[in-house]
DNA sequence: CCTACCGATCGGTAGG
DNA sequence: CCTACCGATCGGTAGG
């Protein structure tokens, strides 16, 4: 992508890539809060003071630019989370940076309406089209990552052999996005520490 | 409600009070998968044969029908729900039917969307208003049903006495949440087997 | 409860 | 990337 947006001499490409890197930073954040159906073309334009026409030939239509933002939000998603839990190279203080990490990344509220994509899969989640199918997608890899994680812990001997990574995974993934929902509602930061103690139970008391 | 409406005699209060009830049968189903922004004065009036006119006639304006919608749903819920766990008079045996009447209620879609307020809730969790107030009120309420509930079953001592009601209440919640997403957004029952499996172990292991 | 209508905003196109 | 425009739909009002 870096490469293809280089090569172009007359710096037209490379202008189109960073308007849209403008307008994907306000497009996730404004999902965030107000879904991916409420994001509407004109408001991003107003936002990011583009004309509407202009957005719209960025992204060719409302589905695209609806996929493009998911991919943004899963960069965003991939560096404040991921990226740190594969620094370390323990398996399950992997695990406990990977939860800690997550948490922190709701909780500071990168983006304005917490997870974008517990955001995104609450509203698309019992609807069908490409768009859904993309958050499902994206939610699978996220689910998987965890169970790999756990996995990891679980071949080092440091959970307890009975684990079932699958559901483990599940838990630890529940306990997250009830957090960042009732963190939400209540606007109170009191469930992210409900959150750390019931995870640390579980990768304690095993 | 019941006696306003029987009181008078010309019908006409009657016959407004039943269509009420026919077009929030269909906004609760509608809401829980389009949202209540995506609650459309027009689409609803389509989908009840009504003109678009009749159902603003009913509900004064979308504000009003959002939070008509919102009691709809609450009491749908205190039914499939509340009334079962009441019905039973312990206090684990009640916490047991609670959280199983919860995971029933979601997995046989008593609404197209799942569970009703995790959807409305996700959506308008991060935006302010009367209609996230009205929201908050009702998840603040059923989260504060659970904590007595498992209150109920410690008096009795039919859970560890270092119990904290507040963090169950909290893990117990997450995992019907997470079932009822996960599900959601997989196409599958197996997220409910997991939230089943999960709660079952927090109440007995104690 | 209806029809008829209002201004605003939606996603998208044409042409440059 | 812009302006100018399209038909459709939005929430809501008027008048009955």
């Amino acid at each position: 992508m870096t490469i293809s947006a280089t090569a172009n001499s007359d710096g037209r490409r490379l202008r189109g890539d960073s308007s849209r890197r403008a307008v994907m930073a306000v497009a996730v954040d404004l999902a965030s809060v107000d879904g991916l159906d409420g994001l509407s073309i004109g408001a991003l334009a107003t936002r990011t003071g583009m004309s509407k026409g202009g957005v719209v030939a960025l992204f060719g239509s409302k589905e695209h630019l609806q996929l493009a933002t998911i991919d943004a939000a899963i960069e965003v998603f991939h560096e404040h989370v991921l990226v740190p839990a594969l620094s370390e190279k323990g398996g399950l203080a992997r695990l406990r940076v990977l939860t800690d990490s997550w948490l922190r990344y709701s909780q500071s509220r990168v983006f304005s309406g917490g997870c974008f994509f517990a955001a995104v899969s609450a509203e698309l989640g019992s609807r069908p089209g490409t768009v859904r199918d993309a958050i499902a997608t994206a939610m699978t890899d996220w689910q998987a990552f965890v169970r790999r994680t756990v996995e990891r812990a679980l071949e080092r001997g440091e959970l307890a052999a009975d684990t079932d990574p699958d559901q483990l995974s599940f838990e630890i993934t529940s306990l997250l996005d009830g957090a960042n929902d009732l963190s939400l509602l209540l606007g109170s930061d009191e469930p992210y520490a409900r959150a750390r103690t019931a995870i640390d139970r579980l990768l304690m008391a095993r």
